[in-house]
DNA sequence: CACTGAAGCTAACATGCATCAATAGACTGA
DNA sequence: TCAGTCTATTGATGCATGTTAGCTTCAGTG
């Protein structure tokens, strides 16, 4: 299986935790890639799949219905397992959107089960996916509970760009998503019009500037300082060293 | 190792979904139980453990502390693993505090190891609990965007009522707990005054009374409307089947 | 080129919520 | 018993955000 630049982004969020062996042994679990058009719904609520998917290229959005409207619950960049949920649960509770045009690379829950079975460590890397799901879910609920509305969105860019960072595609100077101010509010709990102005007020603090889902700034350190981001949560400062402690 | 009701609410969220043998070795994996009082932090932020803990009775909070403020991410009841991220991670983001008095169990890593060896069912259990507990983020990730302060309350209670449901330990009419209004306010991410008036616009709906955390209601039904609960998030419905389909 | 639809933007008014101030009740310890 | 503290409650005021409406910009596309 030949990816666009193989090692370095898949299991990404894995980096500098499992030796290059190991990342060649997830990418082997691939069975074909697909490609999927923007706003693509890949994984349906309540579907009983026996695939799951990882994403090579783009964006993609846990969201939830509700009341005729859609909430964005987690982004996807990638790297990153995104329905590894449906393994060990067979149905999810939420739908997966494409945001943009993505990639993405299908392993059927056939290898998994094997791999599971004969790597320890691999089924390891695969539970702490999932744990790093939920540290950065709780993060989202702080951050609904604490912040307004432009600081939320400053802080969703600032810890998608750590992620970015840690697959090594972050710019220091700008951050490109196709997102739209509707896909902001539907990620920050507020309207549309608000998003709009928590945008604006970004803009008019000069902390950066969004147009069409990209923001540009001169300074991340500002930006984060106003978000109040620490990206601890993100468990990236080196290695877990699975050999030493588990097993 | 004796409990309270052996077997009946212990992994109460794996309920159905594990034999009764293997029940009784979950329960094997703790070594001692202890007590602590309300307010008492049980596992601090950044702290490196060598045990996990389950709950056996009482309520946990999982806190941020930022800015000078506490912001709750999540609540536990008895039967829950409350730091099993530890295990995989070493060390947690976030804080995990009584909410009055509780009785815990701890499980050594040591025993844990062992048995993710051992016993891969169990692993996958404990998996399985992990991913749970992500999805009830998703779902507060949910409630906080869409829901204002009064059902955000409503849909907590809610939550907390089908969860002591799947251990044997709701009641028809009321769900005592020793959360203060402050503590509803910081799992709302709202002031402790907008929880006082939240709490008051719940009363005056006739929907529920809640007096010191105890919620009292003649209608869960009307409550559970209110706040617009739907509780297949809880993947309550059944037992998943680890034997046919995992392994 | 004009048309079209989606996205971005703005204004005006209504509601949710924060904040400050003040009070009352409940528990705790001297 | 009393004082002190935590919790619950209420009113007033201002900011944050929702809602409705209408407008502009821009990227297709005929």
């Amino acid at each position: 299986m030949e990816f666009p630049n193989t090692g370095d982004f898949l299991a990404g969020r894995l980096r500098d935790k499992l030796g290059h062996d190991d990342q060649a042994y997830i990418e082997s679990l691939i069975s074909e890639t697909c490609e999927a058009e923007s706003g693509e719904v890949l994984v349906s609520r309540g579907t009983i799949a026996d695939t799951s998917t990882i994403l090579i290229s783009g964006y993609v959005f846990r969201t939830i219905e509700s009341g005729n409207r859609r909430f964005i619950v987690g982004i996807h960049v990638p790297g990153d397992f995104i329905d590894l949920h449906a393994f060990a649960l067979k149905r999810l509770d939420h739908n997966i959107v494409a945001s943009g045009p993505v990639t993405l690379g299908i392993a059927p829950h056939q290898r998994l089960r094997t791999a599971l079975e004969e790597k320890p460590r691999i089924a390891r890397a695969l539970w702490f996916a999932t744990l790093l799901d939920a540290a950065i879910h709780r993060k989202w609920i702080q951050m609904l509970e604490q912040l307004d509305a432009p600081r939320r969105i400053a802080h969703i860019y600032c810890e998608l760009h750590r992620r970015l960072e840690l697959i090594g595609q972050a710019n220091n100077r700008s951050l490109r998503t196709p997102f739209t101010q509707i896909d902001l509010a539907d990620m920050c709990g507020v309207s549309a019009i608000h998003a709009n102005r928590a945008v604006g007020k970004l803009r008019e603090l000069e902390l950066a500037e969004i147009r069409r889902g990209d923001l540009y700034t001169s300074n991340w350190d500002a930006v984060r300082e106003y978000a109040q981001f620490d990206g601890a949560y993100l468990y990236s400062d080196g290695p877990l060293r699975f050999d030493q402690d588990w097993l």
